[in-house]
DNA sequence: TAAAATACATTGTTATACTATGTAATTTGT
DNA sequence: ACAAATTACATAGTATAACAATGTATTTTA
């Protein structure tokens, strides 16, 4: 077994499942975030770093397939909640397609 | 329907999928770089282009995943036969149930 | 006999995960 | 009371990989 290789295949794996749990995970509830790292932790046992996420959700912003809003906190940094945009709902299900298209293909050969 | 980032994504995804598809058909045949990018369109409907398999094969060589064998034809070029090696089988195995843990995580979501 | 197909390969471009680092406020532990 | 950890944002540099474009050489087809 060749561990190396692995982890780095499961690092690029990442490249593609990222943006389709992000969004998936955001079509359920608005988040900010670095709770979104916790929540997919959490969810997934999947762990995003900082680096990752953030120039990530700058990406789906400027594609037009999530939203933010800036939320004042009682005390605390303020924090900025990430909405799916209707464009990224659209996007996110053709998305689920494909996954389901790969997988199934996967699972055949 | 963000069409654009959605073709995006593929390309992104395939950075994962692609090594995997590769070893799963490797390990029910040996193929010949040519061969492989027709029997995976047939098999899956995914077209790789030859600057995409080629330094994949490569990389595969070099990670002790895979060989290769040149072959000499009765007429025309010879052929670079690739064959999974006993690494490249376990390491598929591991790699099928990353696979496995990461679509029934996304399905969950 | 020209065009298409077979079969290998590399170079340059673009995209993205990850580490390291930075800023600033707040909370926790001692 | 104060140092350390946590919360919350962000960016720069590095490594990796898909893909288009291009190249070489042989063989088959129209």
């Amino acid at each position: 077994m060749n561990e190396e290789y692995k982890n780095k295949w499961i690092s690029q794996l990442k490249k593609g499942t990222l943006p389709f749990i992000v969004l998936s995970v955001l079509s359920r509830n608005t988040y900010y975030g670095y709770d979104l790292i916790n929540e997919i932790k959490k969810l997934t046992d999947i762990v995003i770093a900082e680096g990752t996420l953030y120039p990530l959700l700058v990406r789906l912003k400027n594609e037009n397939l999530v939203s933010y809003s800036w939320v004042e906190q009682e005390s605390g940094i303020p924090r900025k909640y990430y909405q799916i945009t209707e464009e990224g709902k659209d996007t996110l299900n053709a998305m689920k397609d494909y996954w389901t298209y790969i997988n199934t293909t996967i699972q055949s050969i």
